[in-house]
DNA sequence: TAGGGTAAGTTTTTT
DNA sequence: ACTTACCCTA
């Protein structure tokens, strides 16, 4: 099994409650992560100490990952930097002289992939950390090594990706020949003008000059709005008339900082009936009902994921609770068994685990159908495996014995994965319940909707390094946004030095993502956390050449005449330590605010042909009315006939997606 | 043990 | 804003 972030975390926890460790002062996000950054380092977790952490946290720490660690093993799992650390570790082991009386004739795998390749490319060096560049060196042994990359796009300092291993690469690999590529063929000048006065601001780089044989292009725009669902309307009308225009919407792209800021964005287009792909974020993957039955596959595969088990025992409730959950823990850790080993000696285990006669009945009774489930994967059809599950753990009887919107959608979603299960199997005829499971472990949702042109692309920069796109987005470009609080506040602490100059180039990296226009917004303020916050422009926008770019206001301002925005300030800037522009360029551009209700750029659409089936006009802004939660504003809609969802507005309620034929025209 | 209610914590970025 | 954790009652 390969742990995800959440299975991590959960098991920390229950390492952390064992070892009578508060994780309140302990988080075990830190403690995850110290295990991390050791083994991106090519470290064994007992050495966690070797990160210069301080007592008592180093002492601390190391003796919950050690637990953490035999734990993963006792399950039969990993989490993801196991991944790249078992690679290595097995690629290693090879160099061990074979041992005495091996058959020579034998065909060593592991050598084999060490000796196999003959050419090794490596895209995005700079952000390789150690154990990634250990398994470059261990698969290019005797292959001729290419690597490529760009100091100023190092974005992965924080998951232990280290830039000095592209800058010392000539020195691991002596004769190396060099090439610097300072054409650039993917953006035009004003972009490019712009990203430069970003980047220029760092010290630690080696420092290089663009150009392109593009042209100027036009200039780059900021525009301010008032805060973050205007930002998101401005952009869903522009966008919508871009397509209305002609342009591809799969060559339209909308970045931000952090997932949090994509809600707002994702309603906007709603509105304007905007197809949209998010990338990242929460995945489908990571849906309860989803992690429910993959538990149960998962299981069926290796029964001593005791994560796995824990999850589902009582899923759906089978009176299976708390208490017992706690006996067997503790009956399994004094054992030495996993849980399913546990249960398989029931009932004789009963009393050594403090067990009641009714818990035993029900274990026993998950046992059996466990086993039962185990039998039926034998022959191989996953999907009326998935099928047998969700009927067989009563997972779909329970999800649709709820009455909600929410349990039809988790039904759907249900549906769903059975469906990519199938065809999966169509494709993969010879995979089997393993190789599936371990494929849904690793994808993400770029990998999966990657050939959705149809949708405009909506992502982290960090997802976005290495695309690009006609038209970009660059949303939210305010301090404390981003640059993230996070690394103000450490910068400001100590805790992190070159945590700015990270952002700096995160920044670069998103400038450069855009081949002809490029928007960058920021808003007067922001909701977050459920609280509205004033905020000011980043000191990314600030820098920004007034030859480049240029603070757009509304169009009627534009009209009637406003001054030019003011040149950028000539104060040389103090160094990253304080927000870098004078209060002229934060008031001209909260001056130059532009308002969706002077002149949006297009329309949202007011009325559309009748999605519904009957024939009911469905309109933007219609009235209708629900039986729970009265009557509501219609937003916007997703799906068609009979799974039609609107997503509607209730005074007292908020906003709600709902199967439409749970409503009526009020 | 289940389920409802309230209090408290959460958010940086990814494989 | 939204989720999880914890406490109480039936």
């Amino acid at each position: 099994a390969i742990y995800d972030s959440a299975d991590q975390k959960t098991l920390m926890k229950q390492v952390l409650r064992e070892l009578n460790i508060d994780a309140k002062v302990y988080p075990p996000q830190g403690i995850l992560g110290l295990i991390d950054r050791a083994k991106n380092r090519g470290l064994p977790v007992s050495r966690i100490a070797a990160l210069g952490v301080e007592e008592p946290l180093r002492s601390i720490a190391t003796r919950a990952a050690l637990v953490y660690q035999a734990r993963l093993r006792a399950s039969d799992a990993a989490d993801f930097g196991d991944l790249l650390a078992l690679a290595v570790e097995l690629l290693e082991g090879t160099e061990k002289p074979p041992p005495p009386g091996a058959q020579l004739h034998e065909p060593d795998p592991v050598m084999g992939l060490r000796r196999r390749f003959q050419h090794v490319v490596v895209d995005e060096y700079q952000d390789t950390n150690p154990v990634q560049n250990r398994l470059v060196e261990l698969l290019s042994g005797r292959a001729e090594l290419c690597v490529v990359g760009d100091d100023d796009q190092a974005i992965y300092g924080w998951r232990g990706a280290d830039v000095s291993q592209i800058l010392g690469f000539p020195e691991r690999h002596r004769g190396c020949q060099i090439i610097r590529l300072e054409q650039n063929y993917r953006s035009t000048g004003h972009i490019l003008g712009c990203a430069d006065a970003v980047i220029s601001k760092n010290r630690g780089r080696l420092g290089k000059t663009l150009w392109s044989e593009l042209g100027d292009g036009e200039k780059v725009r900021v525009i301010t709005a008032a805060d973050e669902r205007e930002e998101a309307t401005l952009i869903a009308g522009e966008v919508a008339q871009h397509i209305a225009d002609g342009e591809e919407p799969g060559e339209i792209a909308v970045f931000y900082r952090t997932h949090a800021q994509s809600r707002a964005i994702e309603e906007a287009f709603g509105k304007y009936g905007l197809r949209y792909a998010v990338y990242g974020g929460l995945r489908f993957f990571d849906r309860k009902e989803i992690k429910d039955l993959i538990a149960y596959l998962r299981l069926i595969v290796n029964p001593r994921a005791d994560l796995d088990l824990e999850r589902v025992v009582n899923t759906p409730a089978r009176g299976v609770g708390k208490a017992t959950v706690e006996r067997l823990q503790t009956r399994a850790l004094v054992k030495g068994v996993s849980l399913w080993e546990l249960l398989c000696e029931l009932p004789d285990e009963a009393d050594a685990a403090q067990l009641g006669k009714a818990a035993v009945k029900r274990l026993v009774g998950f046992r059996e159908l466990l086993r039962s489930l185990q039998r039926e994967a034998e022959d191989g059809d996953l999907g009326h495996l998935a099928h047998l599950v969700l009927d067989r753990t009563g997972l779909r009887e329970a999800l649709s014995r709820e009455d909600s919107v929410e349990a039809t959608t988790r039904l759907e979603n249900v549906q769903e994965f059975v469906g990519a299960l199938v065809e999966f199997t169509e494709e993969h005829p010879e995979a089997g319940l393993a190789d599936y499971l371990e494929q849904v472990s690793l994808a993400t949702d770029a990998d999966g909707q990657g050939a959705d042109v149809g949708a405009v692309t909506l992502m982290t920069i960090h997802s976005a390094k290495g695309l690009e796109f006609d038209h970009v987005y660059l949303t939210g470009m305010e301090e404390r946004v981003f640059p993230h609080a996070r690394v103000l506040d450490e910068v400001q602490d100590g805790t992190r030095h070159d945590g700015l100059e990270e952002e700096r180039r995160l920044a670069y990296v998103a400038v450069t993502r855009a081949r002809r226009h490029l928007t960058m917004t920021w808003v007067c303020e922001r909701r977050l956390y459920g609280q509205v916050a004033v905020s000011r422009p980043s000191r990314f926008l600030a820098g920004l050449p007034p030859q480049h770019a240029e603070l757009m206001g509304s169009r009627n301002a534009a009209a009637r005449g406003r001054p030019p925005p003011r040149p950028a300030p000539t104060r040389a800037p103090a160094w990253d330590d304080d927000i870098v522009y004078d209060d002229g360029y934060e008031q001209e551009a909260r001056h130059r605010r532009a308002r969706v209700d002077d002149e949006p750029a297009a329309e949202p659409p007011r009325r559309r042909r009748p999605a519904a089936e009957e024939g009911v006009p469905l309109y933007i802004g219609m009235s209708v009315h629900h039986r729970k939660f009265g009557e509501g504003e219609v937003l916007g809609w997703e799906g068609a006939g009979h799974n039609l969802k609107l997503v509607l507005r209730f005074p007292g309620a908020g906003t709600k997606t709902i199967l439409a034929r749970y409503c009526e025209p009020a």
